[in-house]
DNA sequence: GGTCAGTTTATATTCATTCCAAACTGCTTG
DNA sequence: CAAGCAGTTTGGAATGAATATAAACTGACC
């Protein structure tokens, strides 16, 4: 009984700070700090810039010996994302749209329609690139521009 | 049955330039000229520019009074794109990856190892963008560099 | 016309994601 | 600090896009 307490006073010494932190942090996003969020939270709110899947971090999750149904794993990201914590990205992937214009160019998408409008290539112009990573090729460049109804 | 056939030439002459030009693109590009290949080519390969998805075709299809197997649409769109027919844009949605990096930034992306690379924002200037449409304003930007091994 | 590789078909399957109702838990209030 | 409730989590079912599969079909070549 002793020795559990003290090892809980430790474990709050350790984790104090950063538990707080996060505490405070997914507060401030509006998100009630639960023992899941607070778990993703620590996993992915480091400062480490990396990209994670639904899947990927669910596995992370397992391995750290705790337990999380999936649906919160979703949830979870899908929150942090609209509180800016984190940020979507999408690949080249399933859910695809053909486009008849095999020309290069770009696109405009307004998601309140679902939208993908046209953009000529030579309405952007990309004054620098990058260089492909060592043995690799740049094969395609495209640019999406999200719009959205203006604020009024 | 004269009737019939004279229908029969009628139609022949209306999509003879038509077809044979199609059934030469598709031979060109390594297809077989199969019915359900030059319906879906003659849907999409006039010239015209738009976005469909493999969805929005099959309900094309079936208003033309044709039927299609949702995996031969599935299958052509594919190889349409393969053969540089098409072209596959992807958009934000389903198939998300998270990036803890949420200053503003893009990516390489490589289909090898489906693998994302961060890119910084100001490795990549974008000299000129093009205007929103009326009543929209631009939300963000999103630069996808596409790459591949190198070839050797 | 017969043959066969290439296609199409219908169906089953996979996989990411969302939906749902019931159980649970942080927070506030008395 | 107990009670209650809104917000969360859970597990499982449902959805939906896309692919895999095996059997039937068909375009092209002899």
């Amino acid at each position: 009984m002793f020795l559990n307490m003290m090892v809980e006073v430790i474990e709050n010494d350790i984790h104090a700070n950063d538990e707080t932190a996060l505490t405070q942090r997914l507060r401030d996003s509006g998100l009630r700090p639960t023992r899941q969020r607070l778990l993703i939270a620590e996993l992915l709110l480091d400062g480490r810039h990396r990209h994670v899947s639904a899947d990927s971090l669910a596995r992370e999750i397992r391995d750290t010996g705790a337990h999380m149904a999936g649906g919160t794993v979703y949830n979870t990201l899908n929150q942090f994302t609209e509180a800016g914590l984190l940020r979507r990205v999408t690949v080249h992937n399933e859910h695809s749209v053909f486009d008849t214009n095999t020309e290069h160019h770009h696109h405009f998408y307004d998601p309140e329609r679902n939208q993908l409008i046209d953009i000529p290539a030579n309405a952007v112009t990309l004054a620098s690139l990058p260089g492909a990573p060592e043995g690799h090729e740049i094969r395609a460049v495209d640019v999406l521009i999200h719009i959205s109804p203006q604020d009024s």
